[in-house]
DNA sequence: TTGAAAGCGCTAACAT
DNA sequence: ATGTTAGCGCTTTCAA
């Protein structure tokens, strides 16, 4: 407990108990055979002394990290710390530790990120997305580790996916809304080139309104700010310039939240006259006047699997190198006739 | 970029280039001086086989490690994404790069959160809140590196804290409402023993009231489950106990909205029959039909300044060893009168 | 401007 | 059950 400038090393606590270094070594980590007796001195000494074994060497010398890079776009999504939340469940009795990345939806922050993680020789990699940088997407296939894209499974994988098709989400939502009679169809979104998930939902959407002979009638989209306020605003936005629709499709709960204040403010019908709905399935949505409709992102299984496939604890016959998709479910709350 | 098992070692672009392994690693870090010719053919050859270095290696040799470990309660909370952003952002641009742990407000996980960190020799640790065990704050005093404490102020600081009191930001609130008339008041909260900082606050609230001869009429907590939804049933559950209360005291933001939608249903005029107050300050309220009246905690600044003084850029005159009191700012809203 | 040698703190592999 | 030796892949330091 002494302070010091030089951090302990092996060979302090070696000393202090009067046993060799490797065998200091083999009782830190429980390896091999120790007599308790030697066991008990050279854990007093470690614990008096307040070692705090160098993992920096350890890894070195062990060629082994017990380190999980996971990389995200954002932690302000509200979606991510969930994910987040499901692998570090998981990989707590597993001896290996989650570092996250952030990459602001960018490319060459994304490329940054991986180098950066690569470069500390992690057991695995999770990574949100399948669109990455041609770099990016070589760094990651010759890692040398398990390394798992999250949350979609629309486009070419690397190694392994665990996610859902945004696509599918998009044209599942269009299906509902047209067979509840829905025609004149409003969208809402974010303005973020990043975000390829959301564009490819509004891509199955629209297609799936395509096979019906109906199309989007009024589209808007925003960036930054608070996503209940701009849900509001933009609703009135496009209520203000296309008053005749009669359903808003969000790209988001949250901005679907605030379009659903408003609509309730203005004394709008909901859903007779106008139908509304969102994706993620947050659970805020739980405390609102109505439930908006929305749809699960399956993010807390997400981060389930893809901590169980680099943990090597791969769920009921998954054993990497696949595609795992799961299936979004409809939520259709109190917004949808 | 052939693939191969062995992960490509700077003796293998040494090989590569015919440049001798110090003049690639010169290269590869920008140091010394390194003729023009040469430095391409490494950088050529570096990026033509796909080598990533290793940091462990390096760190082992140069005794130095670019990461700064950051110590938080929770990722679900709203708050602490925020204050990681603003890390995240003044880290950007010091090649210093944040790892995140999450203790979830349990101080024998934080223990384990700060060992694991320390085993990694961080050039810097920011850990949310003073209250920790006293393995953990022997280990926090003997680190050897630059420790801020974030969030809090009013305590025992180990080395440098950034921070609002808590007990102040309660008794703040608690003097705007007295001063705003209101005299029965109830308070809702979460039923947390690790949120020192909502205890606190807490406790600042009541002394300010009992100075004035007033005390808290009701109380009720909560635990898990979404906030929006918690806000509501408490509020209900409360004022059809207490139903002559003319104010409700939230403990965070997301109960207080919940309340506040509870009550703008039920026809209560807020804030002429009923004040309502959160804490926070969080984004998300300026899509609510009303604003909450709530309080600033300065997470952004909070943010900032622990990773300069981690980073070494002290900010304006500060230069660790010390106590950064920030003044919690108080947002009136429209729900007190 | 470039290279050679030594060693960072630990662990694998092999003694004893 | 415990100790010895030889690295892990880099960077520091010194030499050329």
């Amino acid at each position: 407990m002494a302070d010091q400038r030089r951090p302990l090393t092996l060979r302090d606590v070696s000393e202090a108990s009067g046993v060799s270094e490797m065998t200091v070594s083999r009782v830190l980590r429980n390896r091999g055979d120790v007599s308790p007796a030697t066991r008990e001195r050279v854990l007093d000494a470690a614990k008096s002394l307040g070692y705090v074994p160098n993992k920096i060497a350890g890894a070195l010398a062990s060629q082994r990290v017990n380190l999980v890079g996971v990389i995200i776009p954002s932690l302000s999504n509200m979606v991510f710390p969930e994910v987040l939340e499901a692998i570090s469940a998981v990989l707590e009795d597993t001896g290996l530790q989650p570092v996250f990345g952030v990459t602001g939806y960018r490319a060459e922050k994304e490329e940054t990120v991986i180098y950066e993680m690569l470069s500390w020789r992690p057991s695995g990699l999770i990574v949100a997305g399948l669109e990455h940088s041609d770099a990016a997407r070589a760094m990651l296939g010759n890692a040398g580790v398990p390394v798992v894209e999250i949350m979609d499974v629309d486009g070419p994988v690397i190694d392994t996916a665990v996610g859902i098709s945004h696509a599918r989400a998009g044209r599942m939502m269009a299906e509902a809304i047209l067979a509840a009679g829905y025609r004149r169809i409003g969208f809402l979104g974010t303005r973020m080139a990043g975000d390829h998930r959301a564009r490819k939902r509004l891509e199955g959407f629209r297609s799936a309104l395509a096979d019906a002979g109906v199309e989007v009638q009024d589209k808007e989209f925003y960036e930054g700010g608070s996503s209940l306020a701009k849900g509001r605003e933009m609703t009135a936005a496009m209520l203000a310039r296309s008053p005749d629709l009669d359903f808003l499709y969000y790209s988001n709960d949250m901005i679907g939240a605030g379009g659903l204040l408003y609509c309730l403010e203005q004394g709008i019908d909901i859903p007779g006259r106008m139908g509304l709905a969102g994706f993620n399935d947050v659970d805020l949505l739980d405390g609102l006047p109505m439930r908006l409709a929305t749809m699960d992102a399956c993010r807390f299984e997400i981060g389930r699997q893809a901590a169980a496939i680099v943990a090597g604890r791969h769920p009921e016959g998954i054993i990497g190198g696949e595609i795992v998709a799961l299936t979004p479910r409809l939520n259709p709350g109190d917004t949808i006739r």
